[in-house]
DNA sequence: CTGAAAGCGCTAACAA
DNA sequence: TTGTTAGCGCTTTCAG
């Protein structure tokens, strides 16, 4: 069916060990030998192939990557990012999409240690869930047992090297970004429950609040799942509770775009009725209306570390490469209105 | 290092024959025994090499996806639903940016064949170039060769399953639906040259205007990039040709964002000054200020399509299956104003 | 139901 | 500089 090595080997009569030179282009050969076998290369249009190869080499020049979604923007930037030096690299991508599925994930990584890829670059965010970082440990361990290597971005309880924003920090300063012009009561749309990302960002939130010596309170916070769709639901909710309040941080900015629809529908006008702030910066915050202030995570870049880390020999360290995040101040802030700030609540 | 099969075999005292038939299920085999082997898997961690098995059975569950970049909406969502039905099959992708370059594209179909993909789909558009016709028409052919195929998200002057969606029909309805309401002087910001999708949205355009009996008027016809900054500058430059027009049809939604943001910057409102239509109906498009009248393009239908075809057995034939498009009204578009409507310009 | 053995296509010693 | 050959880890006849 497809030409293989000995057919090219027998058409530029030589054999299969001086083929594999010249294709590897690793040993000495003789330039009239090199051209007869590349113009039967070329004439029988052979490729090698790369699981043969595999087998011997025990390395792929393949790496995975497993995400929650591609049609998320957070994480289509940074693949974008790992692709980014992955081609630099010669090294093929293969995507799994999670779907935030911990036994998915599992089973992606599994499937992947088959393939004996180079690295796998983990992104979707660690689920606070000891099975599944049992599980998870033990695959970093066949990983590594394989002469692969399992890479993070993002926090997780797990021992390899890793890249992360600092969520923290960023979520601290966009809070007081809106304690500063005078906002008290300051919602807080967080992520999916189990995960740092969430986590971090909500302490960043509560830090915040304490440096202005307030106190958290539980009914400003209301949980989303990072989407749309959570957003607008979490934002609606929120109205309707009848609770108080000046501001909204969302810890995304896809949730946020739902917060803007929600107040919307609900008459509300951003900034003039409630602030909004989101985080990410994924490429359309500039573009909404108005334009959202929020805080820039730099993700191609954590991608381009990632897959930095998946490469580099010798195996980097254990150790996570915090990433700085970055205000971006727009147009969906505004001082809170009056001298009654702290009691003022959104119209109805 | 990592257990082998024959690890596994010794540890369970059998013959490496009897665990690859307990691995593959497809044998019978009893149950004490197959018990003995899961055993013998679990203990030691034991993932089967793909590439092994792939070198004998000549395919390797894995399918190829070339597209333009990730972080573009339009492909983030083919690939989910590329992704949809490759999870289902329990199929691997390996995902390939090409950035649009013709070259790149061919390299990487290469390393796809040599990596024994099931399948190729290819999803950047269509490259009117002939030295990139050809070289794609033997890329078919050698994967053909190896018993696996080349897929087509587009139109592509290639013989090989398709599926595209109905680009001509779109653009003339979007056009249609400005017309109706009395634009004239239409502006069309085009793709990028060379490409099939620029040039059927061209086409529905220019056969929209034909059906008005109105002739396109080459200084209304401005090309982008399809990317935001593409869109905005494209649109930067109409308004500064003095051109008179009252409408504008971006040929993606992309563009009609750029094309947003450089009419704010100008004073000019949506739809009040102008009217705007874009193209693919990306998930942003319904929370733009104004929400954007678009064409809706089943973007995961297509990748969900596409994905079928690479998988079906036995293999489906060379035609293209066309999806239809469907005008989304929303509230960029308002009608002409004033009689003089035709002789409109935006205000300076 | 289970085992032995012949490769799949290639690389990497080892010879020549 | 080139050729010969022994596997890489697995599946799959073919025997038993």
């Amino acid at each position: 069916m497809t030409a293989n090595i000995s057919d090219v080997a027998r058409r530029a009569h030589v054999s299969v060990a001086t083929v594999s030179r010249v294709l590897n282009d690793n040993y000495p050969v003789a330039a009239p030998t090199r051209e007869r076998v590349e113009e039967a290369v070329r004439d029988l249009g052979y490729v090698a192939n790369a699981h043969a190869r595999a087998l011997i080499t025990a390395t792929s020049g393949t790496v995975g990557v497993l995400l929650h979604d591609v049609s998320d923007p957070y994480f289509a930037e940074i693949v974008r990012g790992i692709q980014e030096v992955a081609d630099e690299a010669g090294r093929l991508l293969v995507l799994c999409s999670s779907l935030r599925d911990p036994s998915r994930e599992i089973a992606y990584i599994k499937m992947l240690r088959g393939q004996r890829v180079d690295a796998v670059i983990l992104t979707s965010g660690y689920i606070e869930d000891d099975e599944f970082v049992v599980a998870l440990q033990e695959q970093a361990r066949g990983l590594r047992a394989q002469g692969s290597r399992l890479v993070l971005c993002g926090g997780y309880p797990i021992r390899a090297p890793a890249v992360a924003p600092d969520n923290a920090g960023g979520a601290f300063r966009v809070t007081r970004e809106l304690l500063q012009v005078g906002h008290v009561r300051i919602a807080h749309l967080a992520g999916p429950p189990r995960f740092s990302t969430t986590e971090d960002r909500l302490r960043g939130y509560q830090g915040a609040l304490a440096s202005f010596g307030l106190e958290p309170e539980p009914e400003l916070i209301v949980t989303g799942d990072f989407t749309r769709q959570g957003g607008y639901d979490a934002c609606l909710k929120l109205i309707d509770s009848r609770a108080q309040f000046s501001a909204i941080f969302a810890a995304n900015d896809i949730m946020a775009i739902g917060v803007l629809a929600a107040l919307r529908e609900r008459g509300l006008e951003v900034p003039r009725d409630i602030s909004l702030v989101g985080f990410d910066d994924i490429p359309i915050s500039r573009d909404l209306t108005p334009p959202l202030t929020t805080v820039a995570v730099p993700m191609a870049e954590i991608g381009r570390r990632a897959m930095q880390l998946a490469l580099c020999q010798p195996p980097p360290e254990d150790s996570v490469t915090r990433l700085p995040t970055q205000l971006v101040r727009r147009s969906s802030v505004a001082p809170v209105r009056g001298a009654e700030s702290a009691e003022l609540a959104p119209a109805r």
